[in-house]
RNA sequence: GUGGGUGUAGCUCAGUUGGUUAGAGCACCGGAUUGUGGUUCCGGGUGUCGAGGGUUCGAGUCCCUUCUCCCACCCCA
């Protein structure tokens, strides 16, 4: 029989078992901050038609999205949470409670080219706050606390949430008459910090036909800098020429001015005039969310306000503020500079529970009794050799090895060794149940990344 | 989609101007130790040299095709 090579796609991320139970507690911490927040789950399909996704049409998404028959049916992988929200808010408007608040952690495909830090599966845990008609101003200065929150719950310390406002940036281009060409400028002067000022003034005159001197007044504007309050002030110079430009000044002002009431410390949060956001559909307040020790990777987290969510589903009016973390970029990351904490107990139980005689019964009985205790047990049913269940054990990580042989069962007791110690005990069952539950209770909310 | 690299053991890699039976470290398996792992010692190579074709007395090595993966760009989490 030819053999297949077993192979996985690139840009798809596999996981060993120590690594996948990281990952879950990632997961498991980020829901929970999450609903922290007032976000309540939700969940779409993976697939859906092909129109439905592509509605928007044209441009990355058609290039980049997953799309093929099957039948007479037309259907795409969904590439982000936000379309299927769009298509999941339209089609349930009537029974939905407006602002809609829900969080959604799934799996999004990319059809592009894979590469360091990029993948073409990953997790994307993703919020946004729908309004009907209207949203408040608040739910974007909300947005950064719980960025803030789940950030360091998660164990990060060095990392910078960004923060600009699209109405201030498309004011200002409006202010030198570049307003039709805000979207090519923007992309470019994105690219500030990665490529420096001479090369994006080379971009905007030479490919972009930018006048010099109005070049020069973008890098000028751009290059504003400091502290919260310094930004603000520096851009007061600019107050009075652009209605717009005046609404996002107002808008930046408010969404800095609630951070210590949110409990974001300033040293986590920048206002940073270059930020755009690739995606046009973004309309007010913008994040971006970088390690600061890891820049090169680009943003683990981004979103913004849009004014129209649905508006190729439906004719409501739905506002919204949203936010997405790409977890599988974040975890790719933080694994490869060693950040993801070795404290986590990642073995699949907490105690490994060996038989040694060909009855098992008394095992079992020991293995149902931990368990009603809250303790996380295994049994080992092969017939190997001592030596082999220990290996076993060792290899599994299991703090404890609970081993049931004739002399125990016949004194209705258990010896328990302590992997780490090499420590052994021989206890009462029920005394070694109770001992073990209380040892290992008080070993949970270790963060999943060191710092 | 564009451009540049790469491919030898499970992993990281070495392999001379083409030369006979393809190597190292780690990992893994067995034993020392039949009720004690992680340390130590002894033993074991687990391979379609990515695939297909060509040149040659002879190919891991040279040529062609193809696939794969990686890096950068585009774009993005």
């Amino acid at each position: 029989m030819e053999r297949i090579k077993p192979h996985t796609l690139s840009g798809f991320m596999e996981l060993l078992p120590a690594r996948q139970a990281l990952m879950e507690r990632i997961l498991e911490t980020v829901r929970r901050v999450y609903a922290l927040y007032g976000f309540t789950p939700l969940d779409t399909p993976l697939l859906e038609a092909s129109d439905v996704l592509l509605a928007k049409g044209g441009g990355e998404t058609e290039k980049q999205i997953y799309r093929f028959q099957k039948g007479d049916n037309d259907l795409a992988l969904r590439f982000d949470l936000t379309v299927p929200l769009a298509k999941y808010v339209a089609l349930h408007y009537a029974d939905l409670t407006f602002p809609f608040r829900r969080y959604q952690i799934g799996k999004v495909y990319r059809g592009e080219r894979a590469q360091r830090g990029r993948f073409r599966e990953f997790y994307q845990a993703d919020i946004d706050v729908i309004g009907d008609g209207e949203l408040d101003i608040m739910n974007e200065a909300e947005i950064p606390s719980v960025i803030y929150r789940l950030f360091t719950e998660l164990g990060l310390t060095r990392f910078v949430i960004r923060v600009n406002n699209r109405k201030l940036l498309t004011g200002f281009y409006d202010m030198l008459g570049l307003g039709d060409r805000a979207g090519d400028i923007m992309r470019a002067v994105d690219k500030l910090e990665k490529i420096g000022p001479e090369k994006v003034r080379a971009v905007l005159v030479d490919d972009l036909a930018i006048a010099p001197e109005d070049a020069e007044k973008i890098l000028a504007f751009m290059s504003v800098k400091g502290s919260n309050a310094q930004v603000l002030t520096a851009l007061e110079a600019y107050r009075g020429q652009n209605e717009t430009f005046d609404r996002g000044l107002e808008e930046l002002g408010t969404v800095a001015g609630c951070l210590a009431a949110f409990g974001v410390p300033e040293s986590h949060f920048a206002l940073d005039l270059t930020i755009a956001r690739g995606l046009d559909y973004y309309t007010g307040t913008v994040y971006e969310t970088f390690l600061t020790d890891h820049p090169e990777v680009g943003s683990v987290c981004s979103g913004g306000r849009y004014d129209d969510l649905a508006g190729y589903y439906t004719d409501k009016k739905l506002p919204g503020v949203g936010i997405s973390i790409g977890l599988t970029r974040l975890f790719f990351i933080l694994d490869d500079v060693g950040l993801l904490s070795d404290e986590v107990p990642t073995a699949p139980a907490d105690v490994l529970i060996l038989p040694m005689t060909d009855d098992p019964g008394p095992a079992v009985a020991f293995a149902t009794l931990l368990r009603m205790s809250g303790v996380r047990a295994q049994l080992y049913g092969e017939k190997r050799k001592f030596k082999a269940k220990m290996t076993y054990a060792n290899r599994l990580g299991v703090p404890f090895v609970a081993i049931l042989g004739e002399d125990e069962i016949a004194a209705g007791e258990v010896s328990v060794k302590d992997m780490a110690t090499g420590e052994q005990k021989r206890l009462p069952l029920g005394e070694a149940a109770g001992v073990l539950s209380a040892v290992l209770s008080g070993r949970e909310g270790i963060a999943p990344v060191k710092e």
